[in-house]
DNA sequence: CTAACAATCCAAAACGTTTTGGATTTTTGA
DNA sequence: TCAAAAATCCAAAACGTTTTGGATTGTTAG
């Protein structure tokens, strides 16, 4: 409840030294220093937040929407995401406003409210699509902004990503050398940019194996991955191994796979990728891929922080090495 | 970047009208109302959100502070939380912000900093602690705060929790008309206020059916829960049901099962608490207890505005009904 | 016709900072 | 010793709103 009057007037100074001295100027002698220090300490003197932002012109706040599809947000991984961001924001004396809608016409509005309404220094937005207005609206504004993943709109931003393609490579490649040949990928639909690139990964390693590669597309969840696989193997000539888009996906096709009494890995390796917490308690445990998130959140809050310190520099495409994460669910394929 | 004084000037207004306009005041003329409206809409004005908080001395933000051990917050059931508050908070004005803090001393600078700085108008406190130092400090400044969970701090404040004494005794009865008798719950550490409620509401279940209850105690993480259900499923007297605190201790039990080649559910029932995500992926599927998280955070957003708005008001304790979740991890005890 | 009242508008103060542009005192250099 | 420079401080302006306390005009009642 003080106020820099208060204590400028318990000290019989003028509120422009208190200021000065809490700031670090120079102009203010180290004695006086001490003393408004040592008073501001005792008096638990904090500046108003609303008249500094007023005064330095900044919000001091940065956001990021969640795109919630009627009214939920069933994506685990991005509570571990925000707790890697908030200490380099608080460090940086930023507060992070978390604000939901539903893509669409909503979603826009919200934007537009940060941005018109200068309620944010920067915003993060997650879960690019491929073509997306966010990111669209967005560079027609001056905000600064990163994005996690990435999309089909051209312009200069800043991005990070998993490099899904060489992942999906690396994954192949292991199924290639534990003996596989009839592998099929699972893939999401392709509106999705990641899926494209996950795809391409896949294609690529097996034609340089001289194999011939197989997509089947399905919708990124568990139940359509389902009936995808009861379909893919129920087939007399049925791969040994599926290489999923998601983790989501492939918990459909260890369904598929116990319903039709095929043993995992031993009749059927599966692989997914997200590496989410319902992964390591699948019977087998599922073989996946997995974006750190602890160095992805720190890292997309400094690019955040960066791109609000100097708008001007060079926007940075971070594609990061996704990590293999090998549990139960892959093995030799049986010798028939 | 438009500013009111700007927009009134455009009208050959004075901003006082013109604030008063859009705020519907009644001194104001229809016809001036519609013009100010119309320029005020085709010019994208927005107040600017730092003026409007200083002048009226609110800030129009709710905080919650994200309790991450070790920089990690592995919850991913507050992400679901978050986005069941966040449409109510938006329809009241107010904008959630996001911090993090490591439980200790670190934790309680935070909360200072919102309630010394003003940087609030409430606080939504999560994961209640027995002895909970944010709840005792809140209690002596007139912050309008929120618990979810119970805390044994005395106190007049609004919370919300499940019913976990009821849910583990409706837990206890469901498994013994299924027929067993060895039922064995594995509790949480009891400084948790919840793992005492729900040892309490088992714990009376089976005395009411003239059973001796045993509880055994491990942390609330898989390891531990693996390493104790190793100890109590080796044993020649073994248990044909084991009612578990949490999720995460049931995977650690499914685990020690799958070890010692007991089938589940035949030669031992499984219940966990929580319906994390995973406990949809385990095999069998767990069979648990839920506190539906939209209700919940809504239930949390309104209990939170209300606060704000009449702080005089009587608290309310909300204790909400937990739904028992039925999969495929019991079963009748198969007689030997 | 006038006083009272209603309707409509506005100038200025206030919110609590930070920053600008000196003012005053002390020290330094020649 | 005196002018210049450095050190230290401060009054006042500014940020963009909302609100207070009228001022002005038009209308109504007697």
């Amino acid at each position: 409840m003080s106020t820099i009057r208060q204590l400028a007037d318990s000290l019989g100074l003028s509120i422009t030294t208190v200021s000065r001295a809490l700031d670090d100027y120079t102009d203010v002698s180290a004695l006086t220093r001490a003393r408004v220090r040592a008073a501001a300490e005792a008096s638990g003197y904090r500046p108003n937040a609303a008249a500094r932002r007023l005064r330095r012109g900044l919000t001091e706040v940065v956001t990021m929407v969640l795109p919630t599809a009627h009214g939920r947000f069933d994506e685990p991984l991005y509570i571990e995401l925000l707790a890697a961001m908030g200490p380099h924001f608080v460090k940086a004396g930023y507060d992070l406003t978390l604000l939901t809608a539903p893509p669409g016409d909503e979603e826009i509005k919200t934007y537009r409210r940060i941005v018109e309404g200068r309620r944010a220094d920067g915003i993060i937005v997650v879960r690019a699509r491929r073509d997306d207005a966010r990111i669209r609206y967005l560079l027609t504004t001056d905000t600064p902004f990163v994005v996690m993943g990435r999309s089909d709109v051209v312009g200069d931003y800043s991005l990070l990503d998993g490099d899904g393609m060489k992942a999906f490579g690396v994954a192949t490649e292991r199924l290639l050398a534990l003996g596989h040949r009839h592998i099929v990928h699972l893939a999401a639909p392709s509106a999705f940019t990641f899926s494209t690139l996950r795809r391409t990964g896949y294609e690529a390693a097996m034609h340089a194996a001289g194999l011939q590669p197989c997509s089947v597309e399905s919708a990124a969840e568990t139940d359509p991955a389902y009936a995808v696989a009861l379909h893919i193997l129920a087939d007399e000539n049925r791969p040994t191994a599926l290489l999923c888009a998601t983790d989501r996906m492939a918990y459909g096709v260890l369904r598929a796979a116990r319903e039709l009494g095929l043993r995992v890995p031993q009749d059927l390796s599966v692989m997914g990728h997200d590496n989410l917490p319902a992964s390591g308690q699948t019977d087998p445990a599922l073989t996946t891929m997995e974006l750190p998130l602890a160095d992805t959140g720190e890292r997309l809050a400094l690019m955040l922080l960066e791109r609000i310190k100097t708008p001007d520099a060079k926007p940075v495409h971070d594609i990061r090495e996704v990590r293999l994460i090998e549990r139960g669910s892959i093995a030799p394929p049986m010798t028939l």
